[in-house]
DNA sequence: CAGATTTCAGAGCTACTGATATAT
DNA sequence: CATATATCAGTAGCTCTGAAATCT
C-alpha cells in the first residue's frame, strides 16, 4: 500500500518513536513536533495533487495560477510569483513552462523591465482555476477535520517558525 | 536567494494570499493553514538537511538510522522500516542503498522468512547516529523558537490529521 | 496457487548549482 | 561595469507505477 491509502498501525509511530527518543537522547518534543510536520505535509500534498490531477495540475502550479488570478492585471513577472510562492527561481521557470505548454498561462514580455518576463493567465486557465478552487473547497482543503478555531491555532504557531526563518517581519499588524 | 535565505518580505505573503483568497472565493482559514505547513516543512526540510549534509545524510536517511538505533538487535525488515517512517516501500530499497553504499548499514537476509531481507545497522552508522544526533539536538530541531508547551499544542493539532488520514485509531492513550 | 517482500526500470516533481544571455 | 532577470544543463532527492523474482 503506497501514500494515498491508510497506513493502518495499530499505534501512533511518532509517539512511539518519541518515547524510544527520549529513553536514548532525552527530550524529544521538537522532534516530535517536526516528524508530525513532516507527516502532515506528506498527507495534505498527496490529498491536494489527487485532487488536482484531473486538471493535470500539481499544488505548486495551482498556486501560481490563483496568485495571477489574485492580481489586478492578470500577468506577473516570474521573478515576483517565486517571491511570493516562496519557491526558487528555476522552479518558476519549470512551472510557468507546464502552464503554458497547458495553454493556462501565456508569457509576455515585461513591457517596464526588458529584462523580465510576465506570465499572464488565460481565459482557460481562469476557468480551470473556477473549477478546481470549487473541488478543493468542497473538499475542505483536506483539513474538514478541524473547526475554525483549530485552524487559526494552526496558522499562528507556524507562524512563528516563519517569521523566525525570516520571511517576513513580526509586525503585530497580523490577521483579523 | 535559493530557499535557505531569508525571504524578508516586508509582509506576510500566506496571510496576503488569505486576505485575497477571501475576497475572491470566501473563508480562507484552511488554506491559510495548510500553506502554512507546507511553508513549515519546507523550512525545516532545509535546515535539517543542511545539518545533516556534513555527514552526507538526510532527514530520511537519518530517520532510518535513528529506528535501528532503537531496534533491539539493530536490525530490523524493510518491510518494518517503511511502515514505521511511512515511506514508500521502493523509498525504503533506495534509503538503505544509500546508507549500505556509505557503511553505515548491511543487508542480512531474514532469518525468520526467507523473502525478507534485514537492514542492520554497523559500528559505523552507531557512531554517526551519535554525533548526527548531537548536532540536531544542539540545534534544538530548528524549533528553538518554541516552548515546550507549544511544542506539544503543536503535536496534538496535528495528531487529529494523522488520525483521521487512517494512520492509527483515535485512541486515547497519547502521550503523557 | 494466492499473498508478502523486495527489487528494478522508468516516470514525474521539486530543489539546487553553475553557467549564460539579456537588459538596467 | 556590476546587478537583476530568466533560462538551460545537469544533479539529486522522494514518490509512485508496473513488472518481476523469491519465498511462504
Amino acid at each position: 500500500m503506497p501514500q494515498p491509502k491508510s497506513l493502518n498501525l495499530p499505534f501512533d509511530p511518532i509517539d512511539r518513536a518519541a518515547q524510544s527518543w527520549r529513553v536514548h537522547f532525552g527530550p524529544s518534543s521538537a522532534m516530535a513536533a517536526v516528524t508530525s510536520i513532516m507527516r502532515a505535509h506528506q498527507i495534505l500534498l498527496s490529498q491536494l495533487d489527487t485532487l488536482l490531477k484531473p486538471y493535470d495540475l500539481t499544488f505548486a502550479r495551482y498556486e501560481a495560477l490563483v496568485l495571477l488570478t489574485f492580481s489586478r492585471s492578470g500577468a506577473l513577472p516570474l521573478s515576483k510569483i517565486g517571491e511570493r510562492l516562496m519557491v526558487h527561481p528555476t522552479s518558476v521557470t519549470n512551472t510557468v513552462d507546464r502552464l503554458e505548454r497547458a495553454g493556462l498561462v501565456c508569457r509576455l514580455r515585461n513591457p517596464r523591465d526588458g529584462r523580465g518576463v510576465l506570465a499572464e493567465i488565460t481565459e482557460r486557465g481562469r476557468e480551470i482555476v473556477r473549477v478546481a478552487t470549487a473541488d478543493l473547497m468542497k473538499a475542505g482543503f483536506g483539513m474538514t477535520m478541524y473547526g475554525e478555531d483549530e485552524l487559526g491555532q494552526m496558522f499562528d504557531l507556524l507562524r512563528t517558525i516563519r517569521v523566525a526563518a525570516g520571511d517576513f517581519p513580526d509586525e503585530p499588524g497580523g490577521h483579523a
